[in-house]
DNA sequence: CGACTATCTGACGTTGTGTCAGTTTCTCTG
DNA sequence: CAGAGAAACTGACACAACGTCAGATAGTCG
């Protein structure tokens, strides 16, 4: 374990330390939910968090890398996206069960995290390299096992050979994750938030299989 | 038409406040190319169009704005999404086509214009109606035309009634368009550009006809 | 040319950034 | 429990960018 919470000159924290770290996070977080991350600046987050600027460049560097540790910390916990695909089953009823299980824990960890997501989302898009290491470390549990459940059926013969199992995989779940950020664009195509998932579901199933599902 | 460009005081510009107006939106879209969008200064836009920075206030309000015309100028130009879907037939071997047709042209569109589309996205996922109408406004085109192809092919009885056309439409968009944010990202979960497509349009024929392709 | 208008910009007050030296607060030992 | 030493905080500062306005400059037309 790396471990240890450390200043940005390299000092460790201590007890103190790290609470007024974590407020800062706080309060940067509930920042970029109420803001543009273009205007969320070190004044108000230190204002904010009843500390002065200085003490908030102890910690970071700038906003950009407060963000990432934000991130970093939100990726952790997302390693329960895992739970929503390992040791499914793909085939017949059960997969029907499984998609419909990933759409909705997918959706609902994104409307709980979206402020940091869509950050990650943008700086992994502009290149950078760090947000893309963490972008890819949340969806990787689930592209994965995607990929091998696809894989599977195509080994037994139930998915078309010259299919890519992780570009399939990995648009599916693209398609998730970009449908997450935009729920509420799709009540103005005339889709309710209810009818958004059984249809995402079959998409995967779809996508997956490579039929479709017996409900 | 609402037409005439205007200086942010209400005053209608002439021959050469158009020329430096649109040097400055140029170089701005250069400047969004370049580095991250938090970090696009007015002062480096001015600069690199070679005036000061009151000129470039005269003409938006600030770097938002001006990105919001950028992207309006694109939105006009993205009517070219329109010809990918327009009149496609979904049924049978011109399925397959219009579905290679569509992704093909998705894509191209999408790394031609990659850094305002970022932007947009962004300030759609942030809440901000004006980004979101211009999301829409290019989005649209795909997703009513997908949506009729679904609709129509329902009503015939080869897609489940249960399905939502918009809802599928609407994900199958948000899936390319994620994709195409992200066309680097997948190269290294090993998938190579030229395997992406045909994966992709597996997934739109998949998604639109509940079918399998027949090459 | 001279007057009129469109366009541009220098200069300025304000806000935010990032650093450092010095102060305050905590902790632990003798 | 004093007080030394470490940890944490912040005032003050130099610098960068913002956004405004009055005045300078450039273009046009009689």
């Amino acid at each position: 374990m790396t471990g240890q919470v450390r200043t940005v000159d390299g000092r460790v924290a201590g007890r103190r330390g790290q609470a007024t770290r974590q407020k800062l996070l706080e309060c940067l977080s509930e920042m970029l939910s109420t803001s543009p991350y273009r205007d969320v600046k070190v004044i108000d987050v230190a204002r904010m968090a009843g500390t002065s600027p200085a003490t908030f460049y102890q910690y970071f560097p700038d906003v950009e890398g407060a963000v990432l540790e934000l991130a970093e910390e939100m990726a952790k916990e997302g390693a329960t996206l895992t739970d929503l695909v390992a040791g499914r089953n793909w085939v017949g009823k059960p997969a029907w069960a499984a998609a419909e299980d990933l759409v909705e824990g997918f959706l609902s960890f994104w409307r709980k995290n979206d402020a940091i997501l869509r950050v990650i989302d943008l700086g992994a898009a502009e290149g950078d390299k760090r947000f893309y290491r963490i972008r890819m470390k949340i969806l990787n549990a689930v592209t994965n096992s995607l990929t091998d459940s696809i894989k599977e059926l195509q080994d037994k013969g139930r998915v078309d050979k010259w299919v890519s199992p992780a570009a399939v995989a990995g648009s599916l779940v693209a398609m998730l994750a970009a449908v997450a950020a935009h729920q509420k664009g799709f009540q103005s195509w005339g889709v309710k938030q209810a009818e958004l998932k059984p249809n995402l579901a079959l998409l995967v199933h779809l996508g997956v299989t490579g039929k479709k599902p017996t409900k």
